[in-house]
DNA sequence: GTAATTGCTAAACCTAACTTCAGCTCAAGG
DNA sequence: CCTTGAGCTGAAGTTAGGTTTAGCAATTAC
């Protein structure tokens, strides 16, 4: 059972409609890793077209490369997910799904509360506290309230 | 009535718990027009502690830096939000929120429908029908699927 | 056998929302 | 008067998730 021919990445990209730079970007980023012909091009299994249907359904879940790169790693043998797989980790998007709606429902809640208020008062106002809220991660100043550069991470010391 | 005195860009950053750099940078986006002092320094109302308040709370309710441009340019005068304002422009907040959490619940009843089939088929799957799901915007491959560069608004032309 | 396609790499570019830096000037306190 | 802290500007850096470009090499089609 040597490794089949494989398939090129052009031919990933028609059937995912990835761009084949987004390919290999997924690539540099570890969450494929084709073999390369004796040309020196790359190739891929087929059961990539269901790995990268993977990481474009996690990505509407809103999860990150990194995130969905760890999703990846639990499947034995880095094999691409089966069914089986697929019912354990989407078991998970789940739960990540019902707390980000209970999040805006609290948010919405908040609101109701101060659509007639307006009071816009920073320290009082239930609409800006951003440990029930979590914004919209990734976005926003970095550094916005209770996680200041000091209390990240050291700035300068881990890289 | 001439303009009072003003407050300085620290004394805002001390208020609001924004970050100098932030206010200036919110400055060029047109979010707010300080005035100049004599030596050249900006001097803000203070007043537009309301004003950055209203812009941290639109963020979180995931509006980006022009959309909040265009909320606050609908009040007269350029004022600041009032109370009255506020009760309007929140309206429309919860409507916006309202959509994403029907959005987010359409998700979640689809993956219900997929988590014991696995079948990860992007021609199939409800899971990857990106009209609905709306993924998260402003991430993500930006010409996913329906969303070519040559269907979105000319690329050149409209700048 | 040759032309057209496809693939390769590295580096630069893109957006959003900021931060950081260098090199000054201004303002306030003693 | 002198020092310190706050403010100024413009440019470059940051992160995520890619795209674009340039200049070649490999494959495929005729």
């Amino acid at each position: 059972m040597a490794k089949s021919a494989g398939v090129a990445i052009g031919y990933l990209s028609d059937r995912t409609g990835l761009a084949v730079s987004a390919i290999r970007y997924y690539e540099a980023q570890g969450l494929l890793e084709p073999w390369r012909n004796a040309g020196g091009q790359r190739r891929f299994h087929r059961a990539d077209i269901r790995r990268l249907s993977f990481i474009m359904i996690a990505q509407q879940f809103g999860f990150s490369l990194p995130e969905i790169r760890g999703f990846l790693k639990t499947l034995p043998g880095g094999r691409t997910p089966t069914p089986e797989d697929w019912s354990r980790i989407s078991t998970g998007f789940r739960q990540h799904l019902d707390a980000r709606i209970e999040t805006l429902q609290k948010m919405r809640d908040n609101l109701d509360g101060c659509i007639g208020c307006g009071c816009l008062s920073l320290p009082k106002c239930a609409l800006y506290n951003p440990k029930d809220l979590a914004a919209e991660k990734g976005k926003g100043p970095r550094y916005l309230m209770g996680d200041s550069p000091e209390t990240a991470a050291a700035p300068e010391n881990e890289a």
